[in-house]
DNA sequence: GGGGCCATTAAGAAACCCTTAAGAACGGGA
DNA sequence: TCCCGTTCTTAAGGGTTTCTTAATGGCCCC
């Protein structure tokens, strides 16, 4: 298989020496994207699903502490590692209580960066539901195929999804998913519409229709 | 017969007017355990089997959220349904993520209730019916051969073929079939049309002809 | 060769689903 | 608070699938 079975890692790093050695030292590793100041990092971030970060504590801009703040608030829950110069054990405090999952001070051990990063994507890796070739991460209102880019799902399109994942093979009634995702509504139709939607973002093939029924995930064995 | 056919139903619920209040509510329908902690929910469910649970969100001793992932942490994977007083949709989905199956938030309703539990007890895994070397599922109106490919069926394509599967081996008329299947006709002669769609879709050999009589499954050995 | 019976194909009608669009509701940022 | 963008919800037309009917051709037995 020719997929790149790297996890993505996006490295918020405003030096211009140590940001590259950083993205060379874990590219063998991780899909790394790299950007040099806060506001980017945080449009980086909200913009696609990453599977770790590793973000400076003083950056221009947008300081790392508020980024990652400011990540949380959104309700992402990417782990994320922070790096900084000032190793006083408030600012460590500081750094945690925002949001951030690590710490290490400059100048730091790559054999220990590399490390503590797998530690992050261990056990911070969220549950995922498998769907044929995708994989759905609930919390992270992501699905990802084997074979493509990471897709981000608005909430009830990740409800329905998982809905509908929670047992495969199984046909469920447009009603019987409106009263588990669009209780606000009676309208069965608004299924039709999200099922369209969930397609046109994943894949034309992930949800069957039984006609006069409602739907089913599929197998893969189509 | 003298055993209690009640699904066993164990409550988790610290609120000293709404635990014994739930079970009132249900234990017409299932045989109810009330524990008022996490820890001593925690040792339930590991102590004994339980068809379904219902926890409470916000726990003394152990949260909700952090005794359904350990449940499910031990491999426990009786359906849940959790409770909460908080409706916001992110901690829906952090409940359902730590492996709740169902979830209502206060106040609610006790038919509601009752229809969700029934849900969560009701066998999900949909009967499937052997002709042959195929297994016929009526609900997802598909049929597959071992190893083969899923082919989806119509509602008149399934219902013809399950009816002959009813019973291998006994020859039904076409007035018989009709009568089943084609209620809103009296023309035999759309059995024959139905017949040739299913042996193009799945085999040709599965449907018998018998010469003047009707349609019979197999014949004991193919 | 004729007659009965079955297999196959086709086509109109009905039921149902897909797609698009637009207004309402929601939430974040200035 | 207001504005703007996103998401949710509703609605409706067009398109597809499915049902039903019917006609033709093949096969076998008489």
């Amino acid at each position: 298989m020719t997929t790149d079975a790297r996890p993505s890692l996006l490295l918020v790093e405003d030096d211009p020496v140590l940001g590259p050695l950083i993205a060379e030292l874990l590219e063998g590793d991780y899909r790394i994207s790299l950007v040099a100041d806060g506001r980017r990092g945080l449009s980086s971030a909200l913009g696609q699903p990453w599977d770790v970060m590793v973000i400076d504590r003083g950056l221009p801009g947008l300081d790392g502490i508020a980024l990652i703040s400011a990540l949380r608030a959104k309700g992402i829950s990417t782990p994320v590692l922070i790096l900084t110069a000032l190793g006083a054990t408030d600012e460590k405090v500081r750094g945690l209580d925002a949001g951030a999952n690590d710490y290490m001070s400059k100048p730091f051990d790559a054999g220990e960066l590399g490390a503590r990063l797998r530690a992050l994507t261990r056990s911070y890796t969220q549950p995922t539901v498998s769907i044929g070739d995708w994989e759905l991460n609930a919390v992270g209102r992501s699905v990802r195929s084997v074979y493509g880019p990471l897709v981000t799902l608005t909430a009830k399109e990740c409800e329905l999804l998982a809905a509908l994942a929670t047992d495969p093979d199984r046909v469920f009634s447009r009603d019987e998913l409106i009263g588990s995702v669009f209780p606000s509504t009676d309208q069965p139709s608004v299924i039709d519409t999200y099922v369209h939607h969930l397609r046109r973002k994943i894949s034309r093939n992930v949800i069957r229709t039984v006609h006069g029924v409602g739907y089913q995930i599929g197998d893969g064995h189509e």
